[in-house]
DNA sequence: TTGGAATGTCAACAAGGCTGACTTAAAGTG
DNA sequence: CACTTTAAGTCAGCCTTGTTGACATTCCAA
């Protein structure tokens, strides 16, 4: 193991939390639990033509009205032709909006239409149901942890995007 | 919202963690950490022609070993023919061994080669890696607190699972 | 001996990633 | 103005990994 068990630290605090079975546990429940927290909206769009995808494109067009498809790219971290694909079904459908860029004719701001923020709406709802309820069930001082430690896992380069975001919307 | 700021608990306690707009964060934080989280072993794992779907065939041979077929499925959650396909190329490649079990011959008990322990052991360590940096940055509280949120955003069958798999390693 | 369970296999399909090549339009730059 | 770069979109083809459905084999147990 990295850190024996008992290993004490610079300031003679246990690091028993930093025992490779209790990464090992972490990890588990990470896997267990990212697939308990996608399994709802997932139920609701499959038989709709849609997928994880799509909640994903509809999501940050939402969260950020009038984006870029270059913006919305370097989020995702999916390929042009990937995300076209998706977008293309959601504008055809009459969920998403492309306007023509008034600065910048070259880009697309994308929006949802009524339709695109219903189902947004009916997605977020089912995946926020499931957070509030383990959040409750866990505590605040659980979930100030939790978030601590899921921020310091992010890439620093999508840590950018996620704190961009929140300032974005303060 | 369906809490709005400044709610109250039934104790007087405030529930502003609980809101919409919290909720939101941590489901963005849990994309962009679950992301960041697979990302290094997906490196690994690229140009072996071999997946994520490996990765998480070996990862639970190697906690369980002798598991059989059906366990590893009603764990892994997919059918039996899509994990077939990632068992056959493992064990083709003298990564797993299958073996005919004693009691039921009818079953197949799944054990890591060594060169099946070797892959195993650098996926996890690098997948560790950044497991333990990010429990290290949060701090032992926060690692109890993520436990403690994850555990609650299971499903239930799945935290039997993975409750299970805690007691059989007691 | 027969039914059912566990396993494995074949075929076909879909979602959603990827690369590479190419077009169009607009913007920036010498 | 001519040229280059950028934003977006498109087409074709590939891979992984999930799905169904059908079917064969093996073997336990009633």
């Amino acid at each position: 193991m990295a850190d024996g068990p008992g290993s004490q630290g610079h300031g003679g605090e246990l690091l028993l939390y930093l025992t490779d079975e209790q990464l090992r546990q972490g990890i588990e429940a990470m896997f267990f639990a990212y697939r308990a927290f996608t399994a709802d909206p997932d139920r609701i769009l499959q038989g709709l033509h849609y997928g994880r995808a799509h909640h994903r494109a509809i999501h940050f067009i939402h969260i950020a009205p009038g984006t870029t498809v270059n913006n919305l790219l370097s989020i995702l971290g999916v390929t042009k032709q990937s995300l076209n694909r998706v977008l293309r079904t959601l504008i055809e459908d009459g969920l998403v909006e492309s306007r023509v860029g008034r600065a910048d004719k070259r880009e697309r701001h994308l929006h949802l239409t009524e339709a695109g923020a219903a189902l947004e709406h009916q997605l977020s709802e089912a995946q926020r149901a499931r957070m509030r309820a383990a959040y409750r069930q866990a505590g605040p001082e659980a979930v100030a942890g939790f978030r601590r430690v899921l921020e310091a896992m992010m890439d620093p380069e999508m840590r950018r995007h996620y704190s961009g975001l929140r300032e974005a919307r303060g």
